[in-house]
DNA sequence: TGTGTTTTAGAGTGATCACTCTAAAATATG
DNA sequence: CATATTTTAGAGTGATCACTCTAAAACACA
């Protein structure tokens, strides 16, 4: 029929989630893409429309596969490493945020990133970055509640309020990292989280 | 002797803050700028050398006005209000940030959109951002030291530590405030903070 | 009023922005 | 092989980017 790609939609994703990872929306330029990606402008257009497409496909495929995978592996059921111990699934799902990635930069996450470049005026951003706060945040509360009901966190503690809490505590570590040099406090904020993870 | 300048500098300063304020850094022009402050280009180079140098003094600006003064009047002793009532001037301190502003935007924190947005890179940028957040997190300690001399927080708690978990939420708030078109979590957030505040 | 000094106005600079277009290249079909 | 269909390569588009420059304007002094 017709002429087949020379390359795999995947990877262009994964390379150009990190261009805006690192940089950010705004002082991410197409030449910026074009180099990471490999692709030509003609490609990439073909393939996302414009630079917001390509924008957009990048929150979806983050949220699909940092964060969606993260959930799964840490917070929710199905994972074994976890199942009998939800807390320190919270504690570290927390944690693997700070994992040194495949570059040493501190990316923080994309999605407060992007919220905090953006603001709430693009609502197609707005949409996928509540997306995200959200299944972290309900993440966190089930994991609570699994523990409530392995009798490992007081029962009493509204799991729902507490995991707000840490969410945002989480948020708040993202930004802070963001702009951090020196790592050593990495240590001294977890144990502010485990507090919040074990007391009622 | 010379031609004496046509405006004041506190009100260029004033508007150009408010400019990187809602668009960050990047996506603000020196058209944005002039249009702003209402000077011409020559006069905004001849102040201040460069777009660089008009964000830098507006990083010093808002550390000097928005931050200092709000860390002074309810985190510091010299604040008669909250004299008696340190814990109560750390509640207000937050809630202060929310405040509807000028504009009806949701504007956060410049320091914290600044992290998030540049990240470690630039030195003069970092040290700016990162003078604000020590600021922020000294006058919470300071109140919650106050609190505890009073007898109105327990003295076990680790004031330092205590003081990190505050800041490290208010910057998660910060970042959530950032994106919301939703405002009622506001309330639900604060009642975090209030437990963190008289919990041991 | 004349002179020296600084600020203003605003056109103009090359570079880069997101994006487009055309033509060659590459394959699945007939 | 011929044709239809799609992707590639990469030059080119006007707009906007940060920034510069020149000359007129506006004052403090003599």
């Amino acid at each position: 029929m017709a002429r087949p790609k020379e390359y795999q939609q995947e990877q262009v994703l994964d390379r150009a989630t990190e261009c805006f990872w690192q940089r950010g929306y705004t002082a991410t330029s197409m030449k910026h893409l074009e180099q990471a990606t490999g692709l030509t402008p003609g490609s990439l257009y073909n393939s996302f429309g414009s630079k917001d497409g390509v924008f957009l496909a990048c929150l979806d495929h983050y949220n699909d596969t940092v964060i969606g995978e993260r959930v799964r592996h840490y917070l929710k059921p199905a994972s074994h490493e976890y199942k009998n111990k939800p807390l320190q699934g919270i504690e570290d799902f927390i944690l693997s945020a700070f994992e040194p990635g495949p570059i040493d930069l501190c990316l923080g996450c994309l999605m407060v990133n992007t919220t905090v470049e953006l603001g709430p005026h693009e609502k197609a951003v707005r949409q996928r970055t509540s997306k995200a706060m959200k299944s972290v945040l309900q993440g966190i509360q089930h994991g609570l509640r699994q523990a409530q009901e392995k009798e490992q966190l007081d029962s009493a503690v509204d799991s729902r309020q507490r995991a707000q809490s840490i969410s945002l505590m989480f948020n708040g570590m993202l930004v802070q990292w963001r702009g951090a040099t020196d790592k050593r406090w990495l240590n001294n904020t977890m144990s502010s989280i485990r507090e919040l993870l074990r007391s009622n």
